[in-house]
DNA sequence: GAAACTTGCTTGTATATGCAACTATATCAC
DNA sequence: GTGATATAGTTGCATATACAAGCAAGTTTC
C-alpha cells in the first residue's frame, strides 16, 4: 500500500465547495418551492420527468433511475403524488409486472404553475450566480464524473 | 410579472448535472466508505471536522453548522458516535448551555483508519475525472454559489 | 435583582428513504 | 410444458432527519 496521497488545497476546496454548494441549494429551494406552490423538491422533479415523457408516463424503474432513489423510495413517493391525484398508476399492456406512473391533467396543472416561481428561483440561487464560462465548465466536469460513475440512465443530463 | 425565463440547454445540463453528480458520488463513496471501515459518510464529516478543530473539539451548534445539518440532527447523529465511543460530550465550562463535541482517541485511531481509502475513493470518483483547471473553475463556482447563499460557516469552505 | 427574552441543546413526533424479503409475472433451459 | 431463474414493484423494518416544543442557562431591561 502506498503513501496516501492526501487532497491539496484545491482539490479540497472543489470537492467540501460541492457538497456545500449542493446542501444550500437544495435546503433553499425545496423550502420555497413548497412555500409557494405545496410541493416538495423532490415531487417536483417527478412532475417534471413525467411532463418531459413521451405520453407523459413513465415505468417506474426508468424513473427511479432518473431520479436516482431506490425503488422502494419511488413507490412512496408515488403513493403520495397518487393521493394528492397529480400522478396515475396504469399496468404495463405488455408487462403485467410493469406499472406506469403517468402525469394526470390536475399534475400537469400544478406543475405548470409551480415551475416558474421554481425557474426563478433556481436562476437567483444557482444560475445568476455563475458567468457563462462557469456554467459551461461545470456542466462538462459533472458530465465528466457522471459518465465515471456506475450506470448512468442515458437521459438523465443529456436531455433537454 | 414577466414572462418566464426558462432555463437554457446549457443551464439545464449544470443545473441537472450538478445533482445527478453529487447524488452519484455521494451514494458510491458512502457505500464504500461504510464497507471500508464500518462508518457512514455523515459519521465520517463529523470526525473529519472535529479533528481539524482546535483541542479536537467544537460547539454543538458550530459543528451543525459545519455540516450543514440541525441542531436535532447533529444531536441524534452525536449519540449514535458517543454509543461507539469515538467521540466524547463534554459540557462548556464558560456557557453551562453549551457542549463540546470531543473526539476521543478512538475517534481518533478510526478516523486516520478510515481515511486513505476514502481519499483514494474521492480522488477515483471525483478528482481524477477533472482537470485541474476544471477543479479550480469548480471550486470557484461553488465558492460563487456558497457566498450567495445564507449565513456561510465562514469555515466550511477556505479551511484546508 | 427579578421578569422577560434569548440561546444551546435535546426530545416528541412526523416523514423520508433504503435494504432485504416477498409476490407476481416473465423468461430461460431442457 | 415444467421447473429454475430473473425482473418489476411493493412492503416490513430499521434508520435518518427535520420541525416544533421543551428545558435549562445566559442576557437584557427596568
Amino acid at each position: 500500500m502506498s503513501e496516501t496521497r492526501w487532497l491539496d488545497p484545491l482539490e479540497t476546496r472543489a470537492w467540501r465547495g460541492l457538497m456545500c454548494a449542493h446542501a444550500r441549494l437544495v435546503a433553499q429551494l425545496d423550502a420555497e418551492l413548497l412555500a409557494s406552490s405545496g410541493i416538495s423538491l423532490p415531487d417536483y422533479e417527478v412532475l417534471v420527468h413525467l411532463s418531459e415523457a413521451d405520453s407523459q408516463r413513465l415505468r417506474m424503474s426508468e424513473l427511479a433511475l432518473r431520479l436516482e432513489i431506490s425503488p422502494s423510495g419511488l413507490t412512496r413517493r408515488l403513493d403520495g403524488l397518487v393521493a394528492s391525484g397529480m400522478v396515475e398508476r396504469v399496468q404495463c399492456p405488455e408487462d403485467r409486472r410493469g406499472t406506469f406512473a403517468v402525469l394526470t391533467e390536475l399534475g400537469a396543472e400544478r406543475l405548470e404553475a409551480a415551475a416558474p416561481a421554481h425557474v426563478a428561483q433556481v436562476r437567483r440561487w444557482f444560475v445568476d450566480r455563475l458567468t457563462r464560462d462557469q456554467l459551461c465548465a461545470l456542466a462538462d466536469a459533472m458530465a465528466s464524473i457522471i459518465a465515471g460513475s456506475g450506470a448512468c440512465s442515458s437521459s438523465e443530463v443529456r436531455a433537454s
